[in-house]
DNA sequence: CTCTATGTTGGACAGGTGTCCAGTCAAGTG
DNA sequence: CACTTGACTGGACACCTGTCCAACATAGAG
């Protein structure tokens, strides 16, 4: 996949598409940031807290593996470091963490949060190594949610 | 910085360089392996579980921390798929989950020893975006340890 | 000494990225 | 109607990666 035949399927030449694109990284990126925002909210409301994050995680894990080969493109083009990929960078981390609080409730405990979102991120990169199916990804992040979440129910 | 570039301060030609090393993924793969192999390892005996597995983490990051240009350059480099990058991949992630293992002693959790992979796989991957330096990684991962196993000394 | 195996080299190549710019075209403005 | 504005275009460019190959050096074996 190159920038020129992205161009050529939308019916445009490569020198447009550099006026709307600044890089290929930033084309993956804002791609999934589209998919991702998207996305509906887990519900969840009624369950202990540990619920609620696995829910929340779940549905994220479940919203991602709909278009996998753009999960697995948008790794690497996060890397990157246009401006363009930064600011949607922090606005997909910050969609992450926003799920994670509210998952957790008032006064969401910020090593809980951090905890989360580490360990969320790490299922991304390894998913987009090929060193896990989305499948599995979501049968591990259950787990580990029990395991961070361990003792925070009530 | 370009594998000529390289290959010509190593006084050799381009075309040498690629008889060693199949892309400059490999490159940065086979220089990070390297150089993890190369740390020693956290002694920590004398301590819970959870200050083992801290100072694991500490020694870590901080023998990460040594070449920070480095560790930045083969985050976007694993997601190579060379063969020679799944291999040195793979080797690496052992290394982390062996530490871990021998952080919690004998008959490890295995989700533990998920969420730990998971959670320092996600620090690197931040770390390596640029949204934390290293001194910040060894901070959160302190608090996110400790979250991770609490209730989990003796 | 000759021959062979091994490592090295220059140079070309196909393909990709991101940049630049002069020129076209169509739509709207006065 | 003439003009301006903005989006689009073709084509060139510099630079990078990874591949290939015929040619060369050189050390050691027979």
């Amino acid at each position: 996949m190159t920038v020129r035949t992205v161009a050529q399927r939308a019916g445009v030449s490569p020198a447009t598409a550099y006026t709307y694109l600044a890089s290929k990284n930033h084309l993956f990126a804002e791609l999934f940031w589209r998919h991702l925002a998207q996305l509906g909210r887990a519900d969840g409301a009624g369950g202990s807290a540990t619920e609620r994050m696995q829910a929340a995680v779940r549905s994220l894990v479940q919203g991602i593996a709909e278009e996998p080969e753009l999960a697995t493109a948008v790794t690497p083009a996060l890397l990157g470091n246009d401006p363009d990929v930064d600011r949607l960078r922090l606005r997909i981390g910050a969609q992450f963490v926003t799920r994670f609080e509210a998952a957790l409730g008032d006064a969401p405990d910020p090593p809980l949060v951090d905890a989360m979102t580490l360990a969320f991120s790490g299922a991304l990169l390894q998913a987009g190594m090929g060193l896990m199916t989305y499948a599995e990804m979501a049968d591990r992040l259950d787990a580990v949610v029990a395991v961070i979440m361990r003792g925070n129910d009530r």
